[in-house]
This record gives structure tokens, sequence and C-alpha cells, in this order.
RNA sequence: GGAGACGUGGCCGAGUGGUCGAAGGCGGUUGACUCGAAAUCAACUGAGCGGCUUGCCGUUCCUAGAGUUCGAAUCUCUACGUCUCCGCCA
């Protein structure tokens, strides 16, 4: 969520940035319902200034024994005119609240304008493709080959894109994210956490996931619980509705979790493997900073990740995304594609993302600066540390042999 | 799941329906003292919103929501949470 203070001072550059994402909306609805909303304010106040001297008074003539009957009955009346003040502005915050939250971020100057995933600028490349003295095979071939991936099991238990990995296939997958995790808290000082996986719906409303993209996510019945889509959210909002010490900041949380999607919006594609699953496990990143400092926090942050993949010795560039392609809450991410020898591309596998103050104004986390100044809001940024399964995929396929067995990367080896 | 108790500021903890944003303490900041933020003393110390003469005025907030009342931290109802006992249980 934006200030509305601020889209109202800033309606060109807020104007601009929605073109850019492609969304569609009417700034002149904020202005008109900011308008309203403070009108009715003044009016409500002032009469409840009435009604409180009003009761003094009364308690007052009580008091010395006077009849406070007659100014009571006037109170009365005032109190029915404040209730239905109450009601109206209630009203019209509600509506205004409803725009706020379904508009997106706002831009970093350092995200570029473009259309979409083919207008991602690349960064920086590391490492280079292998060379195969033999065609490359798709990981779902080699794993099913093997006996490490069952994808008929998964769909015999659950659905399709949902997987059973087996034996050696489970293995990895535990040792990708301990190394990941080990990584984080020993090297880049990252406190593991390790929270719900199930959270309530103001949780999702502080991280952007609600009340826009409720159709990505799974959602208990009868509770107000959903299964979460990214340890993004809980992780962030572990600090909701605080405000903490500056010489609390920087904090850094890791955790893994399985990660629960719907995939509403991407049938057919990805219907092979591994690679787009409604149940996938990810080792998240999140900082909570400064606004001095987020960005850079968010080259660290994106570095963390890398170090992932140079560890593993898998070829990777880093795309930073374009208007048109980056998600609702984020003003500037860094994907990190990691190269796929099977379809000679390079697929995404870690989205770092600086959200500046979207998120924290959403969740009421603020911070007061050292210099005794006014309680600001914090920044927050998120990053994948990675996604587990998508690197299972990229170590089978980029460490593939060609009698199918697969080398395990020197990281992994105890 | 059953029974009972309870939810007050960063923390602890008072609070009889009226002058309570809320005593007192701890913590924090500043000043005095001092070689020295060790001790002592003094002052200050929540957030949101609205207004304008930008420092003040007004308003809201005592878990949340609804209600009673001229007036609610205080009374009633509901939800959520915490604690104790019983039951169940990885």
């Amino acid at each position: 969520m934006l200030d509305l203070r601020w889209i109202l001072s800033h309606r060109e550059e807020m104007e601009a940035c929605l073109k850019n994402r492609h969304h569609d909306f009417d700034l002149n609805i904020l202005a008109s319902l900011d308008e309203e909303r403070r009108k009715i304010i003044g009016q409500t106040e002032e009469l409840k200034a009435r009604r409180n001297e009003g009761s003094r008074r009364v308690g007052a003539a009580k008091k010395a024994g006077e009849d406070a009957s007659p100014l009571m009955e006037d109170i009365r009346r005032m109190g029915d005119e404040i209730k239905a003040l109450d009601d109206k502005l209630a009203k019209v915050e509600e509506t205004l609240h409803g725009h706020l939250m379904t508009l997106p971020n706002r831009l970093s100057e350092t995200t570029p304008v473009g259309n979409d995933e083919n207008d991602n600028p690349v960064v920086r490349t590391w490492g280079t493709p292998g060379e195969f003295s033999f065609e490359p095979k798709p990981h779902w071939d080699i794993a099913e080959a093997l006996g490490i991936m069952d994808f008929e099991k998964g769909v015999m238990l659950a659905q399709s894109r949902f997987t059973v990995l087996k034996g050696l296939g489970a293995r990895m997958e535990r040792a990708l994210i301990a190394f990941m995790l080990d990584l984080h808290t020993k090297k880049h000082g990252y406190t593991e956490v390790e929270p719900p996986f199930m959270v309530r719906s103001a949780i999702l409303e502080g991280t952007g996931q609600l009340p826009k993209f409720a159709e990505d996510l799974y959602k208990i019945e009868n509770e107000d619980l959903w299964l979460i889509p990214t340890a993004e959210v809980p992780l962030t909002n572990l600090q909701r509705e605080t405000i903490l010490d500056e010489s609390a900041l920087p904090i850094y949380y890791t955790a893994y979790t399985p990660c629960f999607r719907r995939e509403a919006g991407s049938a057919g594609r990805d219907v092979r493997g591994l690679m787009r699953q409604h149940q996938f496990d990810k080792v998240e990143m999140v900082k909570i900073c400064t606004p001095e400092t987020s960005y850079d926090e968010l080259e660290k942050l994106t570095s963390n990740a890398e170090e992932v993949l140079q560890l593993l010795e898998l070829p990777y560039h880093v795309v930073n995304l374009c208007s048109g392609d980056i998600g609702f809450g984020s003003a500037k991410t860094y994907d990190l594609e990691v190269w796929l020898p099977s379809q000679k591309r390079y697929r995404e596998i870690s989205s770092c993302s600086n959200c500046e103050d979207f998120q924290a104004r959403r969740m009421g986390l603020r911070y007061r600066p050292a210099d005794g100044g006014k309680v600001r809001f914090a920044h927050t940024l998120n990053g994948s540390g990675i996604a587990v399964g998508r690197t299972l995929i990229a170590v089978i396929e980029n460490y593939q042999r060609e009698d199918g067995s697969i080398a395990i990367p020197r990281a992994l080896v105890p």
C-alpha cells in the first residue's frame, strides 16, 4: 500500500507507474474520496468536541444537584448525528482503503520500463553452460529412469502438478535445503525460522497476496487460514504492528518451508516435470531495514542467492525485471535464472525484491530513528535463497552423464 | 473437548461510569554532579487522524467487534488470545 498523500502529490509519477505496469486506474477516484473523508472528519470531530464538553457539564451539574435533563436530551440528539456521520465515514474509508490495497507499488528509478519478460535486461552472467558429448535429457526422463521421482504417484495421491520424490531424490532435496540454510545462517548472518505453514487473511494482506490474488492461494475450509505460497509471508509479518528501535535493524530471517500455489493462470505451462508444482520446497530470505539501506541490502540479498548457485557450480544469469513483468508489491526485482541444458535456456530459480515501505505500511511495521526523529515505516525485502525443487532440476540436468547417472555437486558431498 | 480465572503503554502494575492517554515502578532520553552515563537528583518520555497561526488545538485508541449510557479502561454480549485444573494426544 502506498501513502495516499504521496500518491496525490505525485500524480504524474503515479500515472506513469500505472501505465508502465499495465494497470488501469483513475486516480481522481482517490482524490474525491479523500476530499469527502476530510469533510466528514471535520464535521464529526466538531460534534464530538461539543458532546464531550456537554457531557462534562452534565457531570458537573449532577454533582451540584442541578437538573441536567434538557442538556442530556441535546447531547442524545448529537449522538445520533455523530453515529450517522461515523457510519458514513467508515463506508468512505473502506472504499478508499479497498482501492489503495489493490493499487501496485511504485517503481524504483532503476526498474526498466518494458512490456513483458522479453524486455528484462540481463545484468550479469556467471559460469558457462557445459558442453555435452550427447544430447542432454530433460530432468523428468533422467529422474524417472533412476527411480528418484514418481510423477504418476503424485497424481494418484493428490492431483496433477504433485510429485513424489523417492530414495536419493528425496535425500538430495533434503541435502539442498540443509546446504542453503547452513550457508545463509553461518555465512550470511540470517536467523533461521520455522514459521506456521498456514496463516490468517490479515497476514496475507500484509505482504500483498490478499485481497487481490486469492485465486492463487489454497484456503482451509471453515477456517480463516490459508496455506502459505511462500515463506516471505510469515517471515515478513513476524514484525508486523510493531515499532522497532533503529538499533534492531537490519533484521535478516531465513526459512525453509513448503510453498502452496494454485497456479491458476498457468494452465498448459511446464506441465511435465518438477518445474511448476502446487507444492514445492523453498528456502527464503527476508530483510527488514531502513529506507537508506534497502537498495544496498537488495544487492547483498541477491548475491546471497547467487552464492548458492555458484557453490553448486550451476551457470546462471541475473535479470532486472521490467515494469511490465515485476510483481505487484515490488519496486525493484532481480530474477536469477539458471541454465537448463535440455531447454537450452535460462529459467527462473530465484526472485529478489525490494518492496520499500509497501508491505510495511500494510502491516504497520515501523521503526524509531536513532536520531529521535518521527516514527517511520521500515523497508522490507525478500528473495528466494533459492527454490529447492528447481535447484534439484538444475543439478540433475547440468550434472547428468551419458550413462543416465548424475554426478553430485562438490558442495553437497558431506 | 469440559470447568474456572484473566487480557491496561516498550515492560511490570494501579484504576470506585465523569476532570483518565490513564497512578506508581522499570526501561529510555536529556541535564546537574563526577576523572568517569557507577551512584544520586531533576525534567522529559505512546501512536493514528483532522485543522490551522508548525506549535498548538481537536479527535480516536486500555485485545478486537457490537451494545447500554448525556458520558465506558470501568457495565452487557460475541470473538480471539493467555493461564490453571480435567479429558485426549505426536
